[in-house]
DNA sequence: ATTAATATGTTATATTATAACATTATTGCG
DNA sequence: CGCAATAATGTTATAATATAACATATTAAT
């Protein structure tokens, strides 16, 4: 089973579509404002399946909002981290949309060092094999973070 | 079984000691230079079983050695990584000590968010099961970074 | 001893992220 | 509606993390 379209080719406008019709549907239902500078983020953190670094969003959104400053982007971010709209990637410093918002979860992260595409995995097995290992030694779990590098399928034809 | 001692009390100049007979053992084999700067980042990365900060080793390190700046820091932290003596835990841009730099081993992280200590794992089910499940996608792994935040059994108590 | 390779010193700067305070927009309520 | 409270954004400055680039010193190999 292939979690996440990141490795395959597809129409790439209908996964930045779907996530601004998720958010929009799931800000509603939290009651918290999916105001157009957050919108315009998400869409750019959406551009790729690739993630991208705080300071590459700013470059865009100055292009369109010529006095666009780091907290602008930082800050909308935040709120996209908040709601579970979007994730970071630790070992790289960037960020990338999260394939699915509407439900709380635990993912992996296979980061192709080749092509820099990521893909999602929201693998309860291995969810579970760290949280008993973990608590094989009495500590309870809030935060798991999982990043895979290595080679994409794609790249390695 | 308990893997770390990070979670009990224990005379932690063992670690410390222990950690650089290791490091002068590795260094030699391998024909690496085990420099008196290098021995005494690793020393300070030992300090405690917390992760430290590049900057915080740079005031530590000042305090013996005033002329001592950023890339002198950076530069023994590459010489650490690079040899394994030392891990990074991305998820806090910190360093800490490698329990047992004298096997490859893929390590998982206990960061517990109440004392900031942090134990390390290296267990295999853990890292076999990600391989697993990453290899249904069809990809290639060549590094894991598994960082797990939560309480350990000290903080609970 | 001389050269090559490695390590360190030194200055500057790139990159990532936040603090602090001013202004504007939105919401809730009388 | 009009006003106050809250939330969001604008703006300037700076903190925190990390590396580039080039000079000097130390060590290793011949």
């Amino acid at each position: 089973m292939q979690h996440s379209q990141a490795f395959q080719t597809h129409n790439h406008n209908t996964c930045i579509n779907s996530a601004i019709v998720k958010a929009q549907h799931l800000c509603e239902q939290q009651n918290v404002r999916f105001t157009p500078i957050r919108q315009r983020v998400l869409e750019l953190v959406w551009a790729n399946h690739a993630p991208i670094l705080a300071y590459d969003i700013l470059k865009e959104l100055r292009l369109e909002k010529a006095n666009a400053e780091a907290p602008t982007v930082y800050r909308a971010l935040e709120f996209l981290l908040d709601n579970g709209l979007i994730h970071k990637i630790e070992s790289l410093n960037a960020y990338m949309g999260c394939n699915h918002p509407e439900q709380a979860h635990v993912s992996q992260f296979l980061i192709c060092t080749v092509c820099q595409q990521v893909a999602e995995l929201d693998n309860p097995k291995i969810k579970q094999v760290i949280e008993q290992q973990a608590l094989k030694t009495g500590f309870e779990i809030s935060e798991q973070t999982i990043e895979i590098k290595g080679v994409c399928p794609q790249c390695q034809a």
